[in-house]
DNA sequence: GCGCCGAACTTGACAGTGTCTAGATTGGCG
DNA sequence: CGCCAATCTAGACACTGTCAAGTTCGGCGC
């Protein structure tokens, strides 16, 4: 079927099997020991040929995080689909998606949102990373019927929301939360109901309608 | 006074050189492209000086994160004794204090947080780590009049101040907190007051006393 | 006051890295 | 069917961190 034909000079789509190599490559080793020829080795491939798929090292990341945006924002939905109906379920959720993702991929998460080699004035990445935060304006829109991008009020919500589920996430992911011990004791339904509550405290009480 | 005495073989106080000029080129040029030679180079001694002192490149980086804790707590500091006296102003303050160190030192506040090249098991590290959540429990301890580490209630909270507090403070030195334009309109009270504001939404009203 | 020991520092070598250039291969269009 | 251009290889270069061996010299014992 799809065996790797590669009884061939060329490849196929050796585009996407960089991908796949680097995804696995930065998963086990982190981004600060990323190594492109590693890459190169993994997807069975010489160490000059990610250059003409790519560019360069930094262009293959910034690829790999673009991608990343769309198993990001899956986490999410996969959150939302299994919640409740009112906005606030539907929030909360997300955010749990939000972690979800990070302890999941964590070297992918760190990638994404704190690395410096990728390029972010990239397009396509520009463009992902919109969608996400998309997203999340528009949970806040339906809970406080305000725009966030014309309203300041709801706008602090988004960025309070953000900021929860972002800092729980990267602490997570470094270890930070293992004083709190009693969170290693607690069953899978009691450690998302603690921290859907916690993500909710970022939306402020409901003005009016 | 103490001009780099340095006509001479040995060097006076290399091990503080190191960290300066490790702290310098971090800031410059990221953890990313951080390099052991370059700072060997900004010290005017040898590239193979530093192992002597710190053994390998991670071992200095993990005494400037341990150097830069004190930093850390300092910025707090700063912020708390400017509040008032309120148990919540201080809080607020102390979260202030996180995004203001955060934002001067950003490249260092990822080499204490988010990156791999520290040796988490460095007692020193550990200690100094240890000091700044520490004075988190007692803010929240203070407010709450319960041992966040026996009541799980205010363990939440702890969590839930800093998971903002670090949110903020990440998402803002990654640049992504510019999609609410108003902040950059903001004066600076403003800001502080906006932010303020949203920290202390990770504690929950409070009961009983 | 003197010698010498060990800490501090230098120097050179080594394997590994990313990027560049020149050359080999081959699928597919005219 | 032939050739072009995209794809991939192979080698070279400068740079990285670490290691081992050699050089310098401050400060302790006598």
């Amino acid at each position: 079927m799809n065996a790797p034909r590669r009884a061939s000079y060329h490849h196929g789509d050796l585009h996407r099997s960089l991908l796949d190599a680097a995804d696995i490559e930065l998963e086990l080793n982190g981004i600060e020991k990323f190594s492109l020829r590693a890459v190169a080795k993994r997807a069975s491939v010489s160490h000059g040929a990610p250059a003409h798929h790519f560019g360069n090292a930094d262009g293959l990341l910034t690829a790999l995080a673009t991608r990343g945006y769309g198993g990001f924002i899956a986490a999410q939905d996969r959150r939302e689909n299994l919640a409740g109906d009112s906005p606030r379920a539907k929030l909360a959720a997300s955010g749990l998606g939000y972690i979800d993702f990070a302890t999941a991929h964590p070297a992918l998460f760190r990638l994404m949102f704190t690395s410096e080699r990728t390029d972010k004035a990239n397009p396509s990445l520009a463009d992902a990373a919109n969608a996400a935060f998309e997203k999340l304006t528009r949970h806040i829109e339906t809970i406080q019927h305000r725009d966030p991008y014309t309203d300041q009020l709801a706008m602090a919500d988004v960025l309070a929301c953000w900021g929860i589920a972002h800092g729980l996430a990267d602490l997570m992911i470094s270890g930070r939360l293992g004083r709190a011990t009693f969170l290693a004791e607690m069953s899978e339904e009691e450690r998302d109901a603690f921290f859907a509550e916690i993500i909710l405290r970022g939306v402020s009480p409901q003005r009016g309608v």
